[in-house]
DNA sequence: TATAATTATATTGTATACAAAGTACAAAGG
DNA sequence: CCTTTGTACTTTGTATACAATATAATTATA
């Protein structure tokens, strides 16, 4: 056996791919600031590492949208205006009513038992005002429900469009009665999964994405 | 005005995006084949530039999951097994399900014209028997329907499916009976579109994929 | 002969160099 | 005073160089 190997091997990560996350996280953070140029340089040198990776970290962050390239001027951070947003909760929501109608056939008991305690977890968070570990805790809950379809690629596209919502859900999270709202949500969601429910559950997440919208995009309007 | 001067200025491609559109193209029309090493300096060698651009486009096909990175070994094509195919077409069926709704509310007039005019051009390459036009009037077809939703992000992330499921679309298109099948199908989208009917659209719509997805689940497993 | 150790070769990862284009600013001209 | 033009400086685009690792070939050994 060569597990002992296999650990540090996979520990290993190209520069591009670290320089990768943390652009990406950074942006998603709103420490990247919409409209932000992207040097290279200054990049490199603040990184620490090279312009080779910098400049292979910027070509990912392009093709996800994160970022906007204009040749021979450089990269920004993409801009996001409310028609944008609004196309991405369109999409997620049409998604998430796909993901929640395979969850409900393809569920397994122990993903129900994840579930229930990652409600609990949220429940937590929200009495200790951790503002950090409820966005964490919210975004566990989901994570299951979309394990539980068993699909890959909507996994893989619904973290994504989340992702893309990230500096906004922040915002929502920090109104209480939003929260409260919240946390019963999810346990009309659990229930629903529970018993298989599809048009429960259906109903449930349907809701539970038309108020987070409606508070991102009213967040977003006061804010400007 | 200086029309006539951004004309050249927008002919400007990095060397990095002309790779990068090259090898997409070669691996969706499967002159790459799953599993196939991309080798940076015989790439290089082979599009007549260096390694930069060629790793730049790599990042990004990596990204779209075109490609499979392992670090330090390099890149291969991505393999596509019968599940990620049954992954992406579960997903497509519930966006085209989202993107039928959208353009039964949103199309226009002049879109519905376009409409039926790729319908017949799609009709004509059939009966001249010309499988390349055929796939392209295809493509276009639904190009105009994903664009009638008026949603940019569904409309990427439905021409990103599509063309991850290109060469097995190839395959289904060269059964005589599938394309006259696929004619009538056309009309009917057609016809519920412009009576802005969402019930049969979206009825349509759905036979459509579902024949789809029958045909080149099948392909695939005769192909084995 | 098969297997292990060793060397050579090929390939990727990262850094740097140089060319081309863009930007900013100051001097010249109206 | 404003505009233009020239020049120095940034910044990106591409190529190359060097280091680290993986693959292959070769030799040595059981």
């Amino acid at each position: 056996m060569t597990s002992e190997f296999e650990f540090s091997m996979n520990e290993y990560l190209p520069l591009r791919d670290v320089v990768f996350d943390t652009l990406r996280k950074a942006i998603l953070k709103g420490e990247l600031k919409p409209g932000e140029r992207l040097m290279e340089l200054s990049l490199a040198n603040r990184l620490g590492v090279s312009r080779t990776p910098i400049r292979e970290a910027i070509r990912k962050l392009e093709l996800e949208g994160l970022v906007i390239m204009i040749p021979r001027k450089g990269a920004q951070v993409a801009k996001i205006t409310e028609k944008d947003l609004n196309d991405v909760l369109e999409v997620r929501r049409g998604l998430e009513e796909l993901a929640i109608k395979m969850a409900c056939e393809r569920i397994t008991h122990e993903q129900l038992v994840q579930l229930k305690l990652a409600s609990r977890t949220f429940e937590k968070s929200m009495v200790k005002n951790d503002i950090t570990a409820l966005a964490q805790a919210d975004v566990d809950f989901h994570d299951i429900i979309y394990a539980a379809t068993a699909n890959n690629r909507l996994n893989q596209i619904l973290n994504n469009l989340r992702e893309q919502m990230f500096r906004y859900r922040i915002e929502y999270l920090k109104d209480e009665k939003t929260r409260t709202q919240l946390v019963s949500e999810h346990d009309a969601i659990c229930k629903a999964l529970e018993a298989h429910d599809y048009k429960k559950a259906h109903d449930a997440v349907c809701l539970h994405i038309d108020n987070q919208q409606h508070a991102i995009m009213l967040s977003i309007q006061t804010e400007q």
